[in-house]
DNA sequence: TTAGATGCAAAGGGTTTGCAACGTC
DNA sequence: GACGTTGCAAACCCTTTGCATCTAA
């Protein structure tokens, strides 16, 4: 599934997996997410696609999210304010939690870049990946 | 709230917020937490304690979480399986999520120690805290 | 043509909350 | 005695699912 990013980075195309189908609906939702900066809940995506398609559905969203992080086209964070927030950007990056209104917000700064190992063993199991998040208060909130 | 963690680790004493009461219940999931190396979720910690309270009910145990964690006895720690995880270590560590069961541990190995700097000012925020989880399948899992 | 995807609405599952009774300080 | 806490049950909220219909390949 790596594969699909890779393609999708070097390309500008999207390989989906065979036997799926690329629907209307699955295209605007991964390119609503790919357009945004911000890590929108399953609940801004329904609000924001539904401007362009009127007809779609929570079910439509959900299973198509699922669908997109489960081919590693985006990135699914559990945020502390108990929704989860999707990221249109499935590459390697920290980010930094809002803990007053759990926004989340990529970190750029070289400062906090992976510094880990991958597929390391460690006592209780093989590592695949790994995922940092920073904590603090955002500077909307903090100016509020 | 610091110095409640501090006192704790250095005097063997809880110190609870003035005001808050220490009722046998937040007594006992508080020892239960200390007492176990895994990291349960509401539900486990729920039938566990309910074992020495038969009486007591869901929504003390998430009310007691709650209290605790806001005054930074134990972690809140939110699990791709959907549960929220309870860990009765405040300290800096990092933890391993099992993706196949959801379980979570902790890594104690040196490897994993937090190389972060804290208090950082970023382009989105003043850095509070930080947490690393890394994801893998447990051994518990592979072997089966 | 046909199996995958959608829309709708109902169900699910974890968590929160209102309220009267209880128990700590 | 006052007020924080509990137990119970209902409410909440986000997410998933069943099913008939639709549609991309």
């Amino acid at each position: 599934m790596i594969i699909n990013k890779i393609m999708a980075e070097k390309n500008k195309i999207d390989i989906f997996p065979s036997g799926s189908r690329l629907t209307n609906q699955r295209r605007i939702i991964l390119d609503y997410l790919r357009g945004v900066y911000t890590h929108p809940t399953a609940e801004i995506i329904y609000k924001e696609v539904k401007k362009k398609l009127p007809q779609i559905s929570f079910g439509t969203v959900y299973r198509n999210l699922s669908f997109l992080k489960e081919h590693d086209f985006i990135l699914e964070l559990k945020s502390a304010d108990g929704c989860t927030h999707y990221d249109g950007d499935p590459s390697d990056h920290c980010h930094f939690v809002c803990m007053q209104c759990g926004r989340v917000y990529d970190l750029e700064d070289k400062r906090f870049k992976k510094r880990h190992t991958y597929c390391e063993k460690t006592a209780v199991g093989k590592i695949c990946y790994c995922r940092t998040n920073y904590y603090g208060v955002c500077k909307n909130c903090k100016n509020n």
